[in-house]
DNA sequence: GCGCAGCGTCC
DNA sequence: GGACGC
DNA sequence: GCGC
């Protein structure tokens, strides 16, 4: 049997409900059972009385009763969910332009103030909206690894993101790109720029989201840059896709992999469980020693001791390895 | 009743 | 510093 | 909304 119940998130309260669904959904969805009582879903971790209960309605009605009134403002949710599907748009925005009266994808064409991003994000909405086979998603793997390895061909690169994890299909591409012990801000800007250059030259690159900026101060330091734009692979039918790069300190790799392989819940929970253990974990490495005050908030940097491998901050946390496609929660 | 990840860029 | 994104 |  499976379970669907999908919300609208405006941050702050509904933020945490949704996040809670999703942990639910995904639960009852390992399960190799059939659920057929509001009791039985009781006993799943991260199912609890509320969602149990509309689980057993499920069951015995066919329907959640909740759902049946929601009609009521489902225009206001039809239009914010279509708003916010559009990259640069977020909850606010939506809402705002929601209740200037605007309507469809043409109205918010018309508007004057829209930020680049937004531009971008209406400009290419039908193929961003489109799913991306993991065949074409190895095809622009290649593209990228090839363009890094001209700068050197011992520069590693690596598709992660929902590929990693297995999945059939993705919304974009993550690639995370390193060099064997290759960890300065300065050296690895230089790769960036370097794939950057190569990549727009040969057409690939056609729209950028965000870009790495370069301040000198530190410049020894180990330092990661991220890319996020536009890319179509050559060819007439091909479709304009979503593209993320990072290109990581070597000392970083493992926890660059494990962030950017995700999935978010998956990291989320990783890093709760490294703060209830008086640690930290980032993208950048798992840190130790890390005091918090009042409201969790964290009071110092914290020593790093661990990020080079994935395998090495499990091991730091006390925690088996997941595989990437166990990654899911 | 409380907290819920951590960090970067854009504007 | 908020909005938005990964 | 969930777990503590
Ligand atoms: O709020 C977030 C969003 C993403 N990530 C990490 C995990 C995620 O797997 C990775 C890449 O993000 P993306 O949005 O591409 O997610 P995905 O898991 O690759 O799914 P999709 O197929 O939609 O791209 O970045 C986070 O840590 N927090
Ligand atoms: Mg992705």
């Amino acid at each position: 049997m499976g379970y669907y119940e999908d919300n609208q998130t405006k941050d702050n309260k509904y933020h945490f409900k949704v996040i809670n669904y999703r942990k639910a959904i995904t639960a009852i969805r390992a399960l190799d059972y059939e659920i057929t009582s509001e009791e039985m879903a009781r006993k799943i971790p991260r199912v609890g009385k509320k969602i149990a209960q509309k689980i057993g309605e499920c069951v015995s009605l066919g329907r959640i009763k909740k759902l049946d009134h929601l009609d009521w403002d489902q225009e206001r949710l039809k239009v914010e969910t279509l708003f916010r599907s559009v990259y640069g748009v977020g909850a606010e925005k939506a809402l705002e332009w929601y209740n200037k009266g605007l309507r469809t994808l043409d109205d918010l064409r018309k508007l004057p103030d829209l930020t680049k991003n937004q531009i971008s994000g209406l400009h290419y909405y039908d193929d961003l909206q489109k799913r991306i086979p993991r065949a074409e998603v190895e095809e622009i793997g290649k593209v990228v690894e090839s363009a890094a390895k001209k700068l050197h061909p011992d520069i590693q690169s690596q598709v992660t993101g929902s590929y990693r994890r297995g999945k059939p299909d993705c919304g974009d591409i993550d690639i995370v790109v390193a060099r064997p012990d290759i960890d300065t801000g300065e050296e690895l800007f230089l790769i960036m720029e370097h794939i950057l250059n190569e990549l727009i030259i040969q057409g690939f690159l056609v729209d950028h989201l965000s870009l790495p900026t370069w301040s000198d101060d530190m410049a020894n330091a180990p330092k990661h840059f991220k890319y996020m734009g536009i890319c179509k692979l050559p060819g007439k039918g091909s479709v304009h896709r979503h593209i993320d790069i990072l290109v990581v300190p070597w000392i970083h790799l493992g926890a660059a992999l494990l962030y950017f392989t995700g999935n978010d819940i998956c990291n989320r929970s990783m890093r709760l469980l490294a703060a209830n253990r008086g640690m930290r974990l980032s993208d950048k490495g798992l840190f130790t020693g890390v005091m918090r005050g009042p409201k969790r908030k964290r009071l110092n940097e914290g020593t790093w001791v661990a990020g080079r491998t994935e395998r090495e901050i499990f091991d730091y946390l006390g925690i088996n390895y997941l595989e990437p496609f166990e990654r899911e929660c």
